[in-house]
RNA sequence: GGCGGCAUAGCCAAGUGGAAAGGCAACGGUCUGCAAAACCGUUAUCCCCCGGUUCGAAUCCGGGUGCCGCCUCCA
């Protein structure tokens, strides 16, 4: 498989640093705020990307992060009132039941900054040791100058940044380049004990304490949305490989933007839409095509039209499922090949959707003999990217075929007023039926 | 100002040297008790612009233009 390493600028062929394991790590969201689509875009990233190293045959060991204090936790929790820990709470329990609903793989551990910060105090004095950090009252910073591989990852050099020119620089700072490793709390904050006193961590250290915590010196993949490029993960690369004096993660992987109107879709911006408001117009498989349409490394823009284009596809693949259910057959082993063709060019989600609805228009042409493996194939290409298309309610079939059959004697009888009306009741209730000469067939909506 | 990405039909989007995939939408037709689905046909002589390389370029090279992101918390 060729994967694009920002590192790089280039596609790579992955390869994992240790036989068929893969150690990924994904950053999660800030809990500070419901999660919108643009999170769901990195989430579904991160689910395509873990699915489908599983799929080539790796053991992939996937850490997604929260961080669940920083300082915009802390003034959420002021506005609300609550403890920051509520409010983190609240906003990972909504993150974790939408991605269940999307039907994105669990990754093998969720770890929270607030778990770890005895690794993060450990690594900042271990970087103090070094001579890469320094303290000033209570605040610890990084020396980005010492660092002489920074802007690896982002492709800046130290001396075009503009830093400060739209905020204002933290005073003690030696440098207005320097970032915050350990942030000194006012009395009404949250904090814990350390060296400096009493404290908290700054954004960036988390990632790299949980990250070694988890999955050692040097990952395979790290991954993100590309405006965690920098300073993020420039940052990120900075205090680790200082650290351990070894390369932090081989790939980095990050996915582009999801705008609204043209502008990317933020918290800061106001314009976002919660993705479980979403979840509750259109069936998460509409959310995942819409998604998985687009190359993660393309921005798409977000408007309610495309994903109603979305659904319409989506019906098209469920019809084509509900004609050719119960056909069974082989699957056609040319088609999982283009496929893997597809997936191993950079994870190339439009190609295999394209693949997927040729598929279909293939299958609806197909022979009886043969429909069957059109639809095995589909729905192992369908099931590889991630859609849940299994949950028929069976155990509803006998009632509902009767009641089919019943409809059906009245429309032999000529009775086609009460047969539509039963049609229309039923589907009010999410029984869609369809008729033809040969009888009818019905699904769930 | 620096760094990066993108530019293909009404919309979304593949293709990256050899006759412009696919989805949505639209229009015409077939089928159908009706609805839906399905089927057939139509919809880019052309891939942002200008040069160049080549027998041949949307695809490679050079130069422009436009849009987006990052340089500040952000997936």
């Amino acid at each position: 498989m060729k994967l694009y390493n920002t590192l790089s600028r280039e596609k790579e062929d992955f390869k994992p640093l240790k036989g068929k394991e893969v150690s990924v790590y994904y950053c999660g969201m800030t809990l500070q705020e419901s999660p919108h689509i643009g999170h769901i875009r990195a989430a579904l990233t991160s689910d395509i990307l873990h699915r489908y190293l599983k799929y080539l045959g790796y053991e992939v060991n996937l850490i997604v992060n929260f961080t669940d204090i920083d300082d915009k936790v802390i003034v959420k929790a002021e506005e609300e009132g609550k403890d920051y820990r509520e409010i983190a709470a609240y906003f990972e329990n909504e993150y974790r039941d939408v991605i269940g609903r999307l039907n994105i793989l669990e990754p093998a551990f969720y770890p929270r900054a607030t778990q770890h910060i005895e690794e993060i105090i450990k690594l900042v004095q271990k970087l103090e040791k070094k001579k890469f950090a320094y303290q000033k009252d209570g605040d610890v910073f990084f020396s980005v100058r010492k660092f002489k591989d920074y802007g690896k990852l982002s492709g800046k050099k130290v001396k075009d940044l503009r830093s400060g020119s739209r905020i204002k620089v933290n005073k003690n700072k030696e440098d207005p380049l320097d970032f915050v490793l350990w942030k000194k709390a006012k009395p009404s904050e949250p904090a814990w004990f350390s060296p400096w006193g009493k404290g908290r961590p700054g954004w960036h250290i988390e990632c790299s304490a949980m990250a070694n915590y988890y999955l050692g010196d040097t990952i395979d993949i790290h991954g993100g949305g590309s405006d965690l490029i920098f300073p993020h993960h420039e940052n990120e690369i900075a205090q680790s490989e200082t650290a351990t004096g070894k390369p932090f993660a081989k790939f980095w992987v990050h996915n582009e933007m999801l705008n609204i109107k043209g502008e990317k879709m933020s918290k800061s911006l106001l314009n976002f839409v919660p993705i479980r408001d979403l979840l509750g117009e259109f069936d998460p498989n509409v959310v995942r095509l819409y998604i998985l349409q687009a190359h993660y490394r393309n921005p798409i823009d977000y408007n309610t039209e495309m994903l109603k284009q979305a659904a319409s596809g989506w019906e098209k693949i469920v019809n084509f499922l509900n004609i050719s259910k119960g056909a069974g057959g082989k699957l056609f082993s040319n088609l999982i090949e283009d496929f893997e063709g597809k997936m191993n060019e950079d994870l190339g989600t439009p190609g295999a959707v394209a693949l997927a609805f040729d598929i279909v228009n293939e299958g609806l042409k197909a022979d009886k003999k043969e429909i069957g493996s059109f639809r095995e194939t589909l729905s192992f290409i369908l099931g590889n990217l991630g859609f849940d298309f299994g949950k028929e309610k069976q155990e509803l079939s006998p009632a509902i075929e009767e009641i089919v059959r019943l409809r059906n004697d009245l429309r032999d009888e000529g009775d086609y007023g009460t047969a539509d009306r039963i049609r229309a009741v039923l589907e009010k209730s999410g029984i869609f039926i369809q008729d033809n000469s040969q009888g009818s067939i019905w699904r769930l909506k």
